[in-house]
DNA sequence: TTGAAAGCGTTACCAA
DNA sequence: TTGGTAACGCTTTCAA
């Protein structure tokens, strides 16, 4: 006897249907390689007869496991939430898992009570989690009791142990610096950023100088806060040195889009008098003249992959594992912001 | 007896603990009234000390709710993406919910599989849906039929009988109209985009004209795709006409941003020789220079009321009662992209 | 105002 | 390879 018709169908349906055990529809349903071939086909007619789905909480509720993937973050930039989520969500798609996002109100201290309330009643499998909460050691650390395996996405330093993706930040950075001096300059400023990404960019472009022996200038790093305005005050100061370089290399695309704005104010062209490259591939980048020479991060790769680390295990708390550490490929996109430096001002 | 000690708390032992039944205990949790102060406070003492949580999953397998609400979406911009999400999370917060988001994977035929496939998981209290998939009649269907309560967020039309929220895009466009009409511009392009937001802010502009006894001239209104490049093409032809607006108005940011590129590639002043305005307050609007005087929409706040109708019981199909809709209030954001025109152009 | 017991739909254990 | 049956942790119904 249905119940009432009109109610979704159940388990009991199906093996009713198909003539068997609703364990054996359990295990046909979760893969399980332990049943007949034709046992197996006569359950999943009788799954696709009934459109029977699995109910996420019944499933949850008797197994280990929740089906459900926390994203964390705290006031990322739109296009770091966008980016990483979409990876995310299609990540879970192809696992059959389903993306929890919880953006967090504060960096206080109730951070860690709004985690523990999440995890207590959610559970989830895993846990996905952004700068800057991925370098709050108490943050990692409440996760880390709850023995809820994490992956990091992009840690500023070796993730406290925990298993992370991220792209090669200074490598990229050093490919772009490469790029400027192998159109001629030999004058290139750097503009720091406030986040650990900063550091690591410019440590690559501090590589690339060295590797063509060309001496960092101390007046030509200046320091900024990821901020259009902070790049805007730092092409102010490069402009009026002595000798202003003739590329700038600004650790993200705001504050080179505020160098871009900057130069143009005092009639100075770009890229002809200075070429300038950011870091990012923000929206802005190609929606500015000229549009800006930068790099693509792989977010939705970075995410993706994290998903997949999560449910291959990856995270879990082995001990004396070492954390593994994906690096996934970035891309150098070259747009109309740098060209070679003007004669004799190389 | 405790079970193994480091599981989490169940609601056994907060009765145990309280001396009181476990269906007393599930009375505090959910805030029914009918229970003893006395007996409210020593629960809650208990639930306290034990930091009991309940679980997700087995309160929804026992009850009507999954304390679940869905986000679905499909290839919106970052901004839109990061803006609804910011506000559906909040909400959510407040409500003891959790945001499931899923990004559609193709505007195809299985779409609707995938829908049906994540309400049959989760069977969701609630799903907010964004453009386009809001104006999408199969996917609406889809959610009709399994009658989850939905609340779409800035339908093109009458949102198909289905709750929803929006802003005024014809108020405030008329707005951003009058603005310009009021600094003595009386020749005004508008740059069309081709979603339905496009239209409602050409109607608003259309309005504002005819107010001021301003004939709109087809020849000023020139289609564009919301794209940066179709923005640039926009500008391309409107400054070739024989007597080129002094201002001129872009259906959304993007567009102002490529109007604004050509402007300056032409050596035409912004807002000196032409002033321009956009639509949405992208992050790029306040990256160029002169940053764009725009229109902010609510996202956040559009979505937080979108969580707060459907648990609300808003956005359930009560035959006969008409759909509710919310219109929230924008913001007008001057910036440094218009100014009066010049002498003798106005 | 409180409690006992019967589910909710699935997985897991153990036996056949 | 299969099936019976006991959980899982909570809400709900019905009685007291």
């Amino acid at each position: 006897m249905n119940k009432r018709a009109g109610a979704p169908p159940t388990i009991i349906d199906v093996a009713r249907q198909a003539g068997v055990s609703i364990k054996t529809v359990s295990r046909v349903m979760n893969k399980e390689p332990t049943v007949h071939a034709d046992t197996r086909a006569r359950v999943q007619e009788a799954v696709a007869a009934l459109n029977y789905r699995p109910q996420l909480s019944a499933r949850s509720l008797a197994g280990a496991k929740s089906f459900l993937i926390g994203l964390l973050y705290y006031d990322p930039s739109a296009a770091f939430v966008a980016g990483v989520q979409q990876g995310a969500t299609l990540g879970c798609r192809e696992a059959g898992r389903h993306l929890v996002v919880e953006s967090l109100q504060e960096n206080g201290a109730d951070v860690q009570a709004q985690i523990e309330s999440m995890l207590a009643a959610l559970r989830p499998d895993g846990m996905i989690l952004t700068p800057p909460l991925c370098d709050n050691p108490a943050i990692l650390e409440t996760l880390r009791a709850q023995r809820t395996p994490c992956v990091l996405i992009s840690p500023a330093g070796e993730g406290h142990g925990m298993a992370s993706v991220r792209m090669d930040d200074a490598l990229a950075a050093e490919e772009l610096t490469n790029l400027l001096i192998s159109l001629g300059h030999k004058s290139i400023a750097f503009i720091e950023g406030n986040q650990a990404a900063s550091q690591r960019r410019r440590e690559g472009y501090e590589r690339a100088l060295k590797a063509h022996r060309l001496l960092p200038d101390p007046s030509r790093i200046v320091p900024g806060t990821f901020q259009f305005e902070s790049g805007v005050e730092a092409a102010r100061r490069l402009f009026a040195l002595p000798e202003p370089p003739t590329a700038i290399f600004a650790a993200n695309d705001f504050m080179a889009l505020g160098a871009l704005t900057e130069a143009q104010r005092r009639g100075i062209a770009v890229p002809g008098d200075v070429a300038i490259v950011g870091f990012d591939d923000s929206d802005a980048a190609s929606l500015v003249w000229p549009p800006l020479t930068t790099v693509r991060q792989p977010l939705a790769e970075m995410a993706m992959a994290a998903v997949q680390m999560l449910l291959a295990g990856d995270a879990r708390f082995d001990a004396d594992a070492p954390a593994p550490v994906r690096v996934l490929p970035h891309e150098v996109i070259v747009r109309g912001s740098t060209a070679a430096p003007a004669k004799g001002r190389a």
